[in-house]
DNA sequence: CCCTGGCTCCGTCATCCGAA
DNA sequence: TTCGGATGACGGAGCCAGGG
């Protein structure tokens, strides 16, 4: 068995790494060594294009359930394939190329299998380019993430992070609802992305047909007839999957969402030209910024009428030649404080993605030993017999 | 009640870095 | 080269709990 390390992309770090009292909570969270940090799931030299199928299989009764879908890796649909239950206390780990997500029943039953196919090793020399690129650049939150796949930093504050939306996007759900569903679709360069959430009671997640026929079937898919997952008994039944549809594949990235979510976003396999070096949807993206590029210019003017009007009284006749600098600073500070605050915002939920991700690598660890323990039980039983 | 230390949030400045 | 966004660093303000 191929057990894929789940810790892919935990090399997340403080872009700067500057040691502040500020920055130590990131810093505490794990230095990016230089060069290759940013590896794990993400890292395309890591796909190894064998043909080799991993497969990774993990039950363990009563423990928490925990899915972790690397990034980089490619669930490739079956169209026949039906919705896949695994029973309480599987887990998915994912990480490598040409993986199979792979579940037994409780009491051994069928086997069923998604197989995940790395496309990556396709395109090797470029994302190798790019990853290059990628490292020589300074790192934001967001880069990081994203590149990791492991948490998506929201667009928009009070949205659901990390989760495009359109007219039925999901936000967080609150801790006791059961039953969340998300269905959204974005297109980037072409590309049209589909994604579909559903979130049953127990933590069931079902990757749901758009035009499909299965109960969880959600809005108009353009055709596309796209699988099932269904995962029982996840913690606090707050996992997200994200499916996507895309010219070149459909894919999962993990991404965190604020709570005990987790979610997966979508990234295109192969980078595009068009597309931006992350891939992530995003929802109402740079619309909204521009329009808060003008909200803050119009407050700007705003601010500084009121203030001339104010020292009107006191130096009614002085003309100040540096008024259009005055403006320019002050508009400049405006949108910087603007910006301080989102990055801030962003920095905090950055550090929750953190904490969740410790959280289920914790489970998934406890998992995992648990695992070798009943199988090394097993295996001496056998021994002894 | 006052003081103090810790914590959090905020605004500003400086700097880095990518895009134009 | 310039511009603007992102973010670390720094200091101030407010809140809260604990102690005298």
């Amino acid at each position: 068995m191929d057990l894929v390390d789940a810790n892919d992309g935990s090399g997340e770090s403080d872009p700067h790494n500057s040691g502040s009292a500020d920055s130590s909570a990131l810093n505490g969270a794990g230095g990016r060594s230089s060069g290759g940090g940013n590896s794990g799931g993400s890292d395309p030299s890591h796909s190894q294009s064998s043909s080799a199928i991993s497969i990774v299989h993990v039950s363990v009764p009563q423990a928490q359930v925990q899915s972790v879908i690397q990034p980089t890796s490619v669930i490739q649909s079956t169209p026949s394939l039906q919705a896949t239950s695994l029973p309480k206390g599987n887990i998915i780990l994912v990480s490598k190329p040409n993986s199979v997500i792979h579940t037994t029943g409780g009491g051994g039953g069928a086997i069923q299998t998604l197989q995940l196919v790395d496309n990556s090793g396709l395109h090797e020399d470029e994302n190798t380019k790019k990853r290059r690129e990628i490292l020589a650049r300074r790192p934001s939150y967001r880069k990081i993430l994203n590149e990791l796949g492991g948490c998506e930093i929201s667009e928009d504050k009070g949205d659901s992070p990390g989760i495009d939306s359109d007219s039925s996007s999901s936000s967080p759900a609150p801790p006791s609802s059961h039953n969340q569903r998300t269905a959204s679709s974005v297109s980037i360069s072409g590309t049209h992305y589909q994604s579909l959430i559903k979130v049953l009671p127990g933590g069931t997640i079902q990757l749901a047909t758009p035009t499909g026929n299965t109960s969880q079937g959600l809005g108009d898919g353009g055709g596309q007839t796209l699988p099932t997952l269904t995962m029982t008994n996840t913690p606090g039944g707050g996992a997200i999957v994200q499916y996507a549809q895309g010219q070149d594949g459909q894919f999962f990235v993990p991404v965190c969402v604020t709570g005990d979510l987790q979610a997966y976003a979508i990234r295109p396999v192969t980078t595009t030209a068009g597309l931006n070096s992350t891939g992530v949807v995003v929802g109402s993206g740079t619309g909204q910024s521009l329009q808060n590029s003008k909200l803050l210019a119009e407050e700007a003017s705003r601010n500084h009428e009121l203030r001339m009007k104010g020292n009107s009284g006191n130096h009614s006749d002085e003309w100040d030649p540096s008024e259009p600098t005055l403006q320019k600073r002050e508009l400049r500070l405006l949108k910087n404080r603007e910006a301080a605050r989102e990055c801030r915002r962003k920095k905090k939920e950055y550090i929750k993605c953190l904490e969740n991700r410790v959280a289920v690598l914790e489970n998934q660890n406890k998992a995992l030993i648990e695992e070798l323990k009943s199988l090394k039980e097993l295996y001496c039983s056998q021994k002894t017999d």
